[in-house]
RNA sequence: GGUCCCAUCGUCUAGCGGUUAGGACACUGGCCUUUCACGUCGGUAACAGGGGUUCAAGUCCCCUUGGGAUCACCA
């Protein structure tokens, strides 16, 4: 295992949505790739705000996209004492300070600094002071240089400069103890000995910051990589009002983790003109340097393709497991009676995009009484059928090969004996069997139907005609 | 508003000084076909604008414009 150590650290305020889930991708492949090490941390120092259903949320994302983790996870909450010390440790070297000011008089000062345009910059009232103020409470500042520059050499951004009086001294410790996350986040990175921070580029503007906090601390940087934004349509941040954020959504749409990997790891990096990768291509190809530096557009249609891609060629036996629970949604529980799910399903993935679709498609093959669409059954079940419906119906009883290609044959004699075109009966028998006008090929339903099964629905849709009669 | 980041088809992107600017999604025309699909062949569609540098610029530099991020005792 190589000193190549990566790290996802979520907040767990909401459940993981596309960007995160992107980011944690990013951080898993590289780490796979270099055989490195891959944390998964929680950052909940804001305990207000923290909930443990986001934690499971977040941990059930992961493991649905198969990004599992090395080590971890950790939480924030429970490395408070360290947090602390380290606050010590900067007082004692008079690189942190005491700040008396209340939040709200901090607010007034912002929003009068705004209100005359200047920057809305803490003004330092606190860092002069000598003296401790008894019994009144106070947070804890960095203090920080005020002049010079802080820059670094960004991974997918390349080189990127602050100048240090843009920067002001960020508390890193509340009133109430507990730390911040510009704190923290140096903190646990160093002492976790992570060695490249792969996270959104809105945290460019924290960067400065923590690579100041590294420095005071006597920390080596790490090398940081910030990559873009996920957008909406508008073009704005991605947001709830987009559509659906959260992946486990999207596995409840049902699509499946692989389209969701896909998609996600091709917004924002590309291998040349390539697009589908397995799992163990995109750990062999990935790299950072593949990574692009503008903001993207999520496009559902794309991974809409994907998933269906993925249904497509995916293996049928496994569909059927993931299959299951839409079945069961519907009312339907495939059993040793039915035919097999498994079989069923091939003859649904070309023409299903998502797992609903083929939960939907599957359904007649399960259903003891047909439903018949109404528009269907009157082109397709009426009295001019009865004939041909009758006649096909015994054609079938005396046919030998219930095989797919046996069957087109069935079809195929029994129309020049009829006269007819394949036309003619084709419609009617798919309407007797499935109900609908759009199904699989119908020699491959009735393959999968078997003969006794055919024959029963032929019979029930031949009474059904019969009552028009 | 300050600071920072970004800019090739509608969207995701290839391109890393010399290309008829390529691919994919979407859209669209044909073919295939018992339905719906799949597949397949083709089409529409982009270098934001302006200055430089260079024999040569989508590629390098600057400005403008446009988008985004961030300015918390949130992460």
């Amino acid at each position: 295992m190589s000193d190549i150590r990566l790290r996802f650290a979520p907040s767990p305020t909401g459940y993981l949505h596309v960007g995160g889930a992107r980011t944690a991708l990013f951080n898993w492949l590289l780490a796979r790739k270099l055989g490195g090490t891959f944390i998964l941390r929680i950052e909940d120092t804001d305990v207000a705000r923290s909930t443990e259903e986001s934690v499971n949320a977040i941990l059930e994302g992961m493991r649905w996209l198969g990004l599992e983790w090395d080590e971890g996870p950790f939480f924030q909450s429970d490395l408070f004492p360290v947090y602390r010390e380290y606050v010590q440790k900067l007082l004692q070297e008079g690189k942190a300070y005491r700040c008396y000011c209340t939040p709200e008089e901090l607010e007034k000062k912002r929003e009068l600094a705004m209100a005359e345009g200047r920057k809305p910059k803490y003004d330092g009232s606190c860092r002069g002071l000598k003296e401790e103020i008894p019994d009144k409470s106070f947070a804890i500042r960095f203090r920080a240089p005020q002049d010079g520059i802080t820059a670094f050499d960004d991974l997918v951004k390349g080189s990127i400069s602050f100048n240090n009086e843009e920067l002001d001294d960020l508390i890193i410790q509340r009133s109430d103890g507990t730390p911040i996350y510009n704190f923290t986040v140096v903190i646990d990175d160093a002492t976790m000995k992570v060695s490249t921070v792969i996270r959104g580029d809105d945290h460019i503007s924290n960067t400065p910051r923590q690579i100041l906090l590294y420095e005071a601390l006597g920390f080596p940087v790490p090398r940081f990589a910030h990559v873009p934004m996920i957008l909406g349509s508008d073009k704005a941040r991605l947001s709830k009002r987009h559509g659906a954020t959260s992946v486990m959504a999207y596995r409840d749409m049902g699509y499946l983790p692989e389209a969701m990997v896909n998609y996600l790891v091709r917004l924002g990096w590309s291998h040349g003109d390539d697009e589908i990768f397995s799992r163990e291509e995109l750990v062999d190809k990935f790299t950072l340097e593949g990574i692009g530096k503008s903001a993207g557009v999520f496009n559902p249609e794309k991974l809409l393709w994907l998933n269906a891609h993925y249904i497509k060629n995916g293996d049928p036996a496994r569909l059927a497991e993931l299959l299951l629970p839409f079945l069961r949604e519907r009312g339907v529980e495939p059993t040793a009676d039915g035919p097999v799910l498994a079989t069923v399903i091939t003859t649904l993935q070309e023409r299903a995009r998502t797992m609903l679709e083929l939960a939907d498609g599957a359904l007649f093959y399960y259903r003891s009484e047909v439903l018949y669409d109404e528009a269907a059954a009157a082109k397709q079940l009426t009295s001019l059928q009865y004939p041909i419906l009758t006649a096909f119906t015994q054609r079938l009883a005396a046919w030998e090969d219930m095989t797919p290609a046996g069957i087109e044959v069935l079809f195929k004699e029994f129309c020049t004996a009829q006269g007819i075109k394949m036309g003619q009966v084709g419609p009617s028998v798919r309407v007797a069997l499935c109900g609908v006008t759009s199904s699989p090929a119908i020699y491959d339903v009735i393959a999968v139907l078997g003969k006794d099964e055919t024959s029963r629905r032929l019979e029930r849709a031949i009474s059904f005609v019969a009552t028009q009669l």
